[in-house]
DNA sequence: CCGGCGATCCTCT
DNA sequence: GAGGATCGCCGGC
């Protein structure tokens, strides 16, 4: 993954991340899975942002460079992990929602508990928890070479159609089709 | 299968 | 001091 393909308009990058793998690699092994679900936040035109007021020490990463990881923790109990993505100057991050298994099938079992195949990496929370995510990744390059703890990768080109929705969860520009899903 | 609800704690006003 | 870019359990149909 090159630093110009996240250095664009954040809801194009957003639709274009679909397919693009995560590798987690930790002293249990490694992980490696391909996005299928994302939404685009944006900065001050975005009411439904944490970027649409002032910067924050929770919202920094997303003024910043790109390929950085934001992590923050949700309802007190999940984490969220973002892909600080955005033009030149902008503000802007790619909320990662799901993703399919492609390795380390077992290590993901385990950071999910229990939980059934089918529900293991299907939600924003699932898949910080299935990918053993922790707060201290936040602010971790996802370019960098060699990868620290978590990296972002091309994958092979989609196959089948995305399907473009509202963002989910949220009670601000509820109507911005800024949601992308493949299968 | 579906809708309602409680958990839990960090962040910003 | 409120509320949140969620999840899983529970009960009802």
């Amino acid at each position: 993954m090159d630093a110009s393909f996240l250095e664009r308009d954040t809801v194009t990058v957003a639709k274009e991340l679909l397919g693009c793998e995560l590798v987690r690699q930790t002293e249990a092994g490694l992980i490696r899975v391909a996005i299928t679900e994302t939404e685009a936040y944006q900065g001050s035109d975005d009411p439904a942002s944490h970027a649409c007021r002032a910067v924050t020490p929770r919202n920094r990463l997303m003024f910043g460079e790109v390929g950085r990881l934001y992590v923050y923790l949700i309802y007190g109990m999940h984490l969220c992990i973002n892909v600080v993505a955005h033009e030149p100057g902008g503000v802007g991050a790619v909320l990662l929602r799901a993703a399919r298994p492609l390795e380390g099938l077992e290590l993901i079992r385990d950071n999910r508990g229990g939980a059934p195949d089918r529900n293991l990496l299907n939600g924003p929370g699932k898949l910080a928890q299935g990918l053993g995510i922790t707060r201290d990744l936040n602010g971790c390059d996802l370019l960098a070479e060699p990868p620290q703890g978590l990296a972002l990768e091309r994958g092979a080109p989609l196959a089948g159609p995305i399907l473009v929705t509202r963002r989910i969860g949220i009670t601000k520009a509820v109507d911005y089709p800024w949601r992308f899903v493949a299968e």
